[in-house]
DNA sequence: GGTGAAATGAGCACATG
DNA sequence: CATGTGCTCATTTCACC
């Protein structure tokens, strides 16, 4: 992982499908170095892959949340893990310190799938007390590097 | 944006840089006909772009964080995401309802990094009047579509 | 990491239903 | 109007240096 790595990787989070002659003329190398190097980064796992971004709205994905969850007692990450996996509505989880145990991001359909992604956070994960929901008025910022 | 668009899109999202054959195989159309598809996507703003994505344990970007932003009397939602937009910690921001104004997602390389850029929320964002962080001790999940 | 060749895929004009 | 076909050119991807 040095300065090149970085560089490479900026550029392919600004443009995810752009060539490798592009990249290598960015960081001044040769087409088949960059490519190597990109193998290397996805096989380490430092990149992870790649993605299409896609404008929630247009696609009809309108109600997103942010949602605090409160447990009671203790309880591990994995077992966390493996219960918010199976809702395919949180598409980001993670705990956190402070008051809650955790802090998901939902995006539904519409308020009823929301309702029913919250239903099924409540009941299939273990010990949850209570959760706190915050539904998204409108999208600020959508960055995907600093 | 029929139900092709969508298949074309679900491919997009899980393979950012399929080719186009690859995608015409899987949604039953030729590669140029898909090629069309993706640029009138792109072009229309459904498809906002594509980018990698990166582990941030293995970036560096090691402390991530979560912010509840409550301010003072009322503020609008542009006046925030200008605000918002000169702080390049923040990722993600949505004014939401509930008890906070405005929810923020920090990507800061350290400890140091997250309390800096949370003192500018504090001190360039018009009538903060407090912020509440949650910081990110394990990302459960990461998900990029449901 | 660079170079050159072979394979693969992109991208375009034109014809078709 | 959107798709399919055939072609040309660029890119990827592999060998080897």
């Amino acid at each position: 992982m040095d300065d090149v790595d970085r560089r490479i990787i900026d550029h392919l989070v600004r443009d995810g499908r752009a060539g490798y002659a592009r990249i290598a003329a960015d960081v001044g190398l040769s087409a088949p170095a960059v490519k190597r190097r990109v193998d290397r980064l996805v096989a380490d796992g430092v990149v992870k892959g790649f993605t299409a971004v896609v404008d929630p709205d247009l696609m009809g994905w309108a109600v997103e949340a942010y949602v605090e969850v409160h447990c009671r007692g203790t309880i591990t990450p994995e077992a966390l893990g493996s219960a918010f996996a199976r809702i395919p509505e949180i598409h980001a989880a993670a705990t956190v310190s402070g008051q809650a145990d955790a802090i998901l991001r939902i995006v539904a359909r519409d308020v009823r799938d929301l309702e029913r992604a919250l239903e099924r956070v409540r009941t299939e994960v273990d010990n949850v007390d209570h959760t706190d929901t915050a539904i998204v008025l409108s999208r600020l910022i959508d960055r995907y590097t600093g």
